[in-house]
RNA sequence: GCCACCUUAGCUCAGUUGGUUAGAGCGGCUGUUUUGUAAACAGUAGGUCGUCGGUUCGAAUCCGACAGGUGGCUCCA
């Protein structure tokens, strides 16, 4: 067995040495499915009205090293998939019976349905089954492929992590199961490693940082879902607009802008008023109209295509805008800057003829990839290429060979890149196929940023057309794109990624002025390179605090200026600094001392440039 | 929305099994000090203990509802 496979059945082990405690603990206890997961493992537990809470972990961790000192022994065995249902029925387990008879007439879709392979025998389109595998450790007994270890004595570490809501078979009608989530390595020092990583994670939270750099805040009288950005995370905002407009402008993107609220009727058109209408925000006219804030651009953008007659000469048209929309997403969703209510998105649409549609998805591709590669996102994401879920046709606008050809084609662009994308069945958007670059936040959860869209069935709807060299009307298509998705998830990804140190270019505050006393002449020389540095465009500000000198370069530090620069007596006798370098930064020429200006001009160099590295 | 948990000063947190006027550090303000590369000193002001209701002689502490948040599930144009 190879060490993965040792570490995954370790793991597995210990999920039914959970199981076990808990029925130990709860003799009424229900059980769901229990795989697997990355560094560790969860079981679905259903104990009927007793639930388990954080404050029972402590007892069932003693229970399960009862069990691991026990040592006993995993013994596998097989039944007739019949005489299996029987004793899930005797010893009252329903969701097992439900798996086993699933298995029983087919066994696919359970199969798909446990994401771990817990009940392994199946494969995909294999027939009914005749002989299910158990194993019993003790008194306990599980329908379960395997493998385990010898015994349960041969576990490594482990630590209950966390008790969570998961409904039954991932789907929200059924009955909501309590998942027990566990870590669990080879050894105590890999376990005390991983927990440690995870607090070390926990100081990169963009939530913490957010606070603490004073980027962002809610309010209780705002609402739920709805950050505000103070002026230093406005910067943040305002330089990735900056830089996504020049990229506009080397690309001939066009800015448009829309307003924040249309006519439901648009949305009705569009399609999305249907489908995700609980996600949208009413707004009631005095005058008997209906209107939603706009929870996309997209069928605002069709309009403006829409006011004139277009012709093959035209295309592709590049609409561009970055502009805030609004879902009303559930509360219990809304996450920091990860899910809200309001977002800023670079929200684009191309219109382009068939034959362009390659040429445009693959400039789009580049684009996203220089803009990644240049703040250093690239190569720490995948990508998903997204196509329809051929079971629930239903779901999708639009006429199947459409869509045949738009996934056919991002599949292309994908391999030409070397995107190494993923085929994410039923993961397209209601109206085409879409590659999505997926990235992790600091605590390793999954978010979707920079995407690309195809859609032949927009355009279509709110009948769109260009005249051909023929002079026939055809439909456009329509791709959907954003590069750096929403402001908010982007930023919450930059604050996590830099640990708050952002470069240059993208610090709040890049330069800080820190006086060694209050007087006059101090004073006055700390605002004259205060006037130089502005007129450079430097975001610069002056700490003239009656403070020690120490204590304000611990100021700028936690806040993590990039620069700062003390003024006393030898700067201005002199002409010349000798800059502190945040610490995190690769300093070339410490204690090297500048001309002032100079100094400054490099300073704003590096801004310009856009570049994570220091130029000092 | 569903399940579990959390909510004490601007921030980070103490607060013994319900028992007088709820504490600390940082931050703020005032004063002293005029400072040379990660925390000068002193004083002082901040809290109906998230909100509302209940139990109790007595509630930050127990119960309930609501609000906000955290971890998941579901969803994510």
């Amino acid at each position: 067995m190879s060490q993965q496979d040792q570490l995954h059945a370790m793991r597995h082990s210990l999920a039914h040495i959970t199981a076990t405690a808990v029925q130990h603990l709860w003799p009424h206890a229900k059980f769901g499915v229990g795989p697997v997961v990355e560094n560790g493992f969860y079981y679905d537990i259903d104990l009927g009205d007793a639930k388990i809470s954080e404050e029972d972990f402590e007892r069932i961790e003693a229970e399960m090293r009862k069990v691991i000192e026990q040592n006993q022994i995993f013994e596998r065995f097989e039944k007739p998939v019949d005489e299996a249902i029987a004793w899930a029925k005797e010893s009252n387990q329903p969701y097992k019976e439900e798996l086993l008879n699933d298995l029983k007439r087919a066994g696919t879709t359970v199969a798909k349905d446990l994401d771990a392979g817990e009940l392994g025998t199946i494969t995909e389109g294999e027939a009914a089954v005749e002989n299910v595998s158990f194993y019993k450790n003790g008194n306990f007994t599980d329908l379960c492929r395997g493998p385990h270890v010898e015994s349960t004595g041969k576990v490594g570490a482990f630590k209950l992590m966390r008790i969570a809501g998961a409904y039954w078979r991932g789907n929200e009608k059924n009955p909501q199961m309590q998942r027990l989530y566990g870590v669990a390595f080879a050894t105590e020092k890999e376990l005390r490693q991983h927990l440690n990583m995870l607090e070390e994670a926990k100081k990169r939270d963009h939530r913490k940082l957010g606070q603490e750099l004073d980027l962002f805040t809610f309010s209780d009288l705002v609402g739920p879902g709805l950050p505000l950005y103070t002026p230093r995370g406005t910067v943040l905002i305002e330089e990735l607009k900056n830089a996504l407009r020049e990229i506009s402008r080397q690309y001939d993107m066009q800015l448009v802008s829309s307003p924040h609220i249309a006519k439901i009727d648009l949305y009705e058109t569009s399609g999305h008023a249907g489908k995700f209408a609980g996600e949208l925000f009413h707004v009631q006219s005095h005058y008997d109209q209906e209107f939603v804030m706009k929870p996309v651009s997209c069928p605002h953008h069709t309009q403006i295509y829409a006011a004139r007659p277009r012709s093959y000469r035209d295309l592709p048209l590049r609409y561009i805008e970055q502009t805030m929309q609004y879902r009303d997403e559930k509360p219990g969703q809304l996450v920091g800057l990860q899910r809200t209510r309001g977002f800023t998105v670079d929200d684009g649409h191309t219109f382009c003829r068939v034959d362009q549609i390659k040429q445009e998805a693959s400039m789009l591709v580049e684009v996203v990839r220089d803009f990644y590669e240049n703040v250093g996102f690239w190569g720490k994401h995948w990508v998903s290429l997204s196509v329809r879920d051929p079971k629930s046709p239903e779901n999708y606008i639009g006429i199947p060979e459409d869509w045949d050809a738009a996934e056919r084609m991002l599949k292309e662009v994908a391999e030409d890149y070397k995107l190494d994308a993923k085929r994410m069945e039923g993961e397209a958007a209601i109206y085409g196929p879409k590659l999505d670059f997926m990235f992790q936040d600091a605590l390793g959860r999954e978010t979707q940023l920079a995407t690309i869209q195809l859609d032949f069935a927009m355009p279509k709807r709110f009948e769109l057309t260009y005249t051909d060299e023929k002079g026939e009307q055809q439909s456009p298509v329509m791709i959907h794109r954003a590069i750096l998705g929403s402001f908010e998830r982007f930023i919450m990804l930059l604050i996590e990624h830099f640990a708050g140190k952002f470069p240059v270019w993208l610090a709040p505050e890049q330069v800080r002025l820190l006086t060694v006393n209050q007087e006059e002449n101090t004073v006055e020389f700390a605002s004259k390179v205060l006037e130089q540095a502005k007129e450079l465009g430097i975001r610069v500000t002056v700490d003239n605090d009656n403070e020690s000198v120490g204590k304000k370069i611990r100021n700028a530090e936690l806040m993590k200026v990039p620069y700062t620069v003390v003024i006393g007596e030898k700067e201005i006798e002199s002409g010349k600094v000798v800059p502190r370098v945040r610490s995190d930064m690769e300093v070339q020429k410490p204690h090297e001392s500048y001309d002032i200006e100079n100094f400054l001009k490099t300073v704003a160099n590096e801004a310009k440039s856009r570049v994570s590295k220091t130029s000092l």
